[in-house]
DNA sequence: ACCTCCCGCCAAGAG
DNA sequence: CTCTTGGCGGGAGGT
């Protein structure tokens, strides 16, 4: 400990370092340099401030926890005792602190020069021992990653910024606020330009979107993707790995994939398509692989997606002769943009263990409901990378052509016409585009119509689950959308997961009883790996999954707790909620959401196995199941709001229109009845993690309660249940996300019951239990060091008080109700309804209480997530990435081109 | 030994 | 031409 304090007085006195020391000659090239640090030391006033990266760093699981105070402490050259950390972080949980460090944040434009540095010494600090200073000093390779500069970056930004303001990025300024060369914005800012959440005004300018239109480039990637039959792709190569396998092994299973398939999956790669030229510098952006990248996910099954196998595709996309260097190169290329998406909590690392090992591979973890986001007549074409569109159009075009040739005898011509006027004809569909919104939009949406024409099957789903186009016997089928299961919380991965899921379909109802998973095809569940504790590998698969709520989802949960606490329609509620919750409680909602986002994917994290495979039926109808508390269901059920949901512009109006018909569903819901009792055993694996908690919840592990609430066509058919163990008071007064609830697959479509937040919180301190974060989302006040009481548990409920904070806050109440800030996720812990921060869920607050301290590290990892989009004042909590890496950079050498105006400052 | 992926050279593009 | 972008792959840190 000792030692950790004259490592950080070192740090802080110490010369800069010998190799980065270096004036800037050859510091201006290297990133991250220590040496600035002390140089900046002085001129930083972070120290007493933490930064919100402090914050997260604080929370890394790697990484002793250090909070911003011990900047502070630095100084003082204290003493590093572990319960010193603990002390420290305790602290930094209080609102006081939060606030303060907020306030900082959000008043410093500033460089992140003091964050840097702030950071680094914490690191050091914390980390050391006796150490090398040295080791220290350097900051390590994962101090430096792109997903940890990735983090900071978005840190700087709030995820939802408010429609009317525009936020403009200038590289250079961002480069050398974060300490590194601007070769590393780019990265950064391409693969989120990928995403629509910024966009490129200029030279060296960006503007900043955040994540509102998000969910809409998702789903639009997600069309694209199958519209460019990447689904196909991916499962003809593992076909073609299976069959490998197979052979090894003598057996076959031919079970459900089509081979005849297979053959044409190649195909896709550029029919006709006017695509840009094959290779010009731009094909090979990274801007349009990581739109690749990302589309594997959205249209694969399993929502697992190994590095080699996109680097396949992408390299049979591009037409480029695919040797060994090239492959490798693309892996690099995945390997920069997994950080990124990664930082931004979609994709998580997994492995996949084949027979021959396991193989890198990435687990997509964010939104994959993305119905809410299309209905109104988004533009489609909007989302999508210009370069990226025009590569699809021709495609798109000709797979629509060919498929109508292909089911009729229309000629090309015909087919076009058909397509045209299909289009046209169909004005509820989902994929029409506004007028005017351009052929693009239009081949998409007539391909899709086409699409569904073709699939007799329910049409209540639409949408492009990603089966669409792709081969009517098993795409359609209700069971092929099903992810595997298989993934553990190791991250193991059955390979052949993916056959399982269309067994799975058959037998879904069954499946919580049998194994039969493993039985098909005689695959064996590798997954069970991480649980196998809590599970036996059959349930693995055949256990609920936990499935994390897409951001609509999540309004609407939360939209029926809070509908009720708005209070306009106390009784009623649920009608007033509805409307309600478009106009004044989509401001707090959004924050809720936001939370939940976060909080989910560290659960996801954890639990690998449990989420997903909701959504291939996400058309389904949603039924949502309402906790029964008597009065809660009737106030949030008010089925008056129907009519108004659509009163906000974005996809959150989706949300709220959802809610709203969800709440007027659950009013009638409750009837239903379902009673997720099996499910409690699903709930039970995470509960037993939760033990620690419950004490304070005071829930019971025992089977959570759920009101079975039979969702209006409109809500993805998800069925969504909400524990009956929440506290009474739920409701109304509850904060938003508060509510616990289950998601479920439409009885018809999801054979797969799919587990949202666990009504128990989850033990955190549990940690090493597989799934440790089943349980509800932690929102930012993981960062605080408990992680999972952040969840949204039925226990969650308890405050009333914090129900007022929602609409309080005047950011919030932004349009997007996504829109979380880091700070309220902090806040929670000790929310206070008045500071800014307050962190609204009440439930999150008196779980901090419980077990604020000891946080396990898995726990932690899971925390991690949180950090996306903090707002730049809230920042603190994020959690560093997987690895944690903190970023000691100085800023010193910003770029080597990079002028350094400001970084003379610095410097000097 | 293999996985990751940082770093920065240097060329394509933009202005 | 200068400067911005960003492809690319060597090679080193991590495991």
């Amino acid at each position: 400990m000792e030692v950790n304090c004259l490592t950080l007085k070192d740090l802080i006195s110490r010369p800069p370092r010998l190799d980065f020391a270096i004036e800037d000659g050859e510091n201006a090239q290297k990133e991250n340099i220590f040496v600035d640090l002390s140089r900046m030391a002085p001129k930083t006033p972070i120290k007493n401030e933490p930064i919100d990266l402090s914050k997260q760093k604080i929370f890394t699981p790697e990484r002793n926890p250090i909070t911003p105070v011990k900047l502070v402490d630095r100084q003082q050259a204290e003493p590093w005792t572990p319960t010193t950390n603990l002390k420290i972080l305790i602290r930094a949980a209080s609102p006081d602190m939060r606030d303060r460090e907020k306030k900082k944040g959000l008043f410093r434009p500033i460089e992140n020069k003091d964050d840097a540095f702030t950071g680094s010494l914490q690191l050091d600090a914390a980390d050391d021992s006796a150490v090398d200073e040295f080791e220290k000093q350097r900051p390590s390779r994962k101090q430096k990653s792109l997903g940890l500069l990735c983090q900071k970056f978005l840190a700087r930004y709030p995820s939802q910024p408010p429609s009317t303001e525009k936020t403009t990025i200038s590289l250079d300024e961002v480069a050398v606020s974060l300490g590194v060369e601007r070769r590393r914005i780019y990265d950064i800012v391409n693969v989120l330009e990928s995403l629509q959440l910024v966009s490129r005004v200029a030279k060296n300018q960006y503007s900043w979107h955040g994540t509102h239109s998000l969910l809409k480039t998702l789903r639009n990637l997600q069309r694209l993707g199958v519209e460019q039959k990447y689904e196909e792709q991916m499962a003809h190569l593992q076909q073609k790995e299976l069959d490998l396998i197979d052979d090894k092994f003598g057996e076959r299973r031919r079970d459900g994939c089509p081979d005849s398939q297979d053959p044409q999956l190649l195909d896709f790669s550029e029919p006709d398509c006017p695509s840009s030229s094959a290779n010009s510098r731009k094909d090979k952006s990274l801007r349009i692989m990581s739109q690749k990248f990302v589309t594997l996910f959205l249209v694969s099954k399993t929502k697992i997606v190994t590095l080699d196998m996109a680097a396949k595709i992408l390299i049979e996309e591009s037409q480029d002769t695919p040797d060994h260097s090239k492959f490798k190169t693309k892996v690099r290329r995945l390997y920069d943009i997994a950080n990124v998406l990664t930082s931004l909590a979609l994709i998580k690392k997994v492995h996949v263990t084949e027979d021959r090992g396991r193989k890198p591979a990435f687990e997509w973890i964010g939104p994959v409901d993305f119905s809410s986001a299309d209905d109104d007549l988004v533009d489609v074409s909007t989302p999508v990378l210009p370069e990226l569109k025009k590569e699809i159009y021709g495609h798109v075009q000709f797979c629509a052509k060919q498929k109508l040739a292909r089911h009729s005898s229309f000629n090309s011509e015909q087919a076009s016409e058909k397509i045209q006027r299909k289009v046209n004809s169909e004005p509820s569909s989902p994929y029409r585009q506004k007028q005017g919104s351009g052929i693009y939009s239009l081949e998409i949406g007539s391909l899709a119509a086409v699409s569904r024409q073709k699939m007799e099957d329910n049409s209540e789903v639409v949408a492009f689950a990603s089966q669409s186009v792709t081969p009517p016997s098993s795409s359609l089928d209700p069971a092929a959308p099903l992810r595997s299961p298989s993934v553990d919380s190791e991250y193991r991965v059955s390979p052949l997961s993916h056959q399982v899921l269309s067994v799975a379909q058959t037998d879904l109802k069954a499946l919580p009883a049998q194994s039969g998973m493993n039985g098909q095809g005689g695959v064996s569940l590798a997954s069970t790996a991480l649980d196998a504790e809590h599970q036996p590998p059959a349930l693995a698969a055949a256990r609920p999954l936990l499935y994390v709520p897409p951001a609509p989802l999540f309004m609407l949960c939360r939209g029926l707790q809070e509908g009720p606490s708005p209070g306009s329609g106390s009784g009623s509620g649920c009608g007033g909620g509805g409307s309600e919750v478009t106009a004044a409680e989509q401001p707090s909602m959004p924050s809720g959401q936001k939370r939940l986002s976060k909080e989910r994917r560290p659960q996801v994290e954890e639990e690998p196995a449990t989420k997903r495979q909701s959504r291939d039926h996400e058309d389904g109808p949603l039924s949502l199941v309402m906790p029964k508390k008597p009065s809660d269901s009737t106030d949030i059920a008010s089925p008056k709001t129907s009519e108004n949901r659509r009163s906000a512009p974005h996809e959150d109006t989706h949300m709220n229109g959802q809610l709203s018909a969800a709440k007027a569903v659950s009013g009638k819901a409750t009837t239903n009845g379902f009673v997720s009792s099996e499910w409690g055993n699903p709930s039970r694996n995470t509960e037993i993690e939760k033990p620690s908690k419950e004490n304070e919840s005071t829930k019971e592990p025992s089977p959570l309660q759920y009101l079975y609430v039979q969702s209006p066509a409109g809500l993805n058919g998800f069925s969504v249940l909400l524990s009956g163990s929440q506290s009474p008071h739920a409701v109304g007064p509850l904060p938003p996300l508060s509510v616990p609830c289950m998601v479920l697959p439409s009885p018809p479509l999801g054979a797969f019951p799919v587990l949202y937040s666990p009504t128990m919180p989850r033990p955190v301190s549990s940690a090493p239990s597989p799934l440790p974060n089943a349980g509800p989302v932690n929102f930012g006040l993981t960062s605080l060091g408990s992680t999972p009481h952040l969840l949204i548990g039925p226990a969650a409920l308890v405050n009333p008080k914090s129900s007022t904070l929602p609409s309080t806050d005047p950011q919030l109440q932004g349009p997007c109700s996504l829109h979380l800030s880091p700070v309220m996720s902090r806040s929670h812990g000790s929310v206070q309804p008045g500071s800014p921060a307050y962190g609204g869920h009440p439930a999150s607050t008196v779980k901090l209480q419980q077990s604020p301290v000891p946080v396990t590290p898995k726990n932690i990892r899971c925390t991690h997530q949180e950090t996306f989009f903090k707002t730049p004042g809230s920042l603190g909590d994020r959690v560093l990435r997987r690895k944690e890496r903190n970023p000691s950079r100085s800023s010193s050498s910003a770029q080597r081109r990079l002028e350094i105006p400001s970084g003379g400052g610095r410097l000097a």
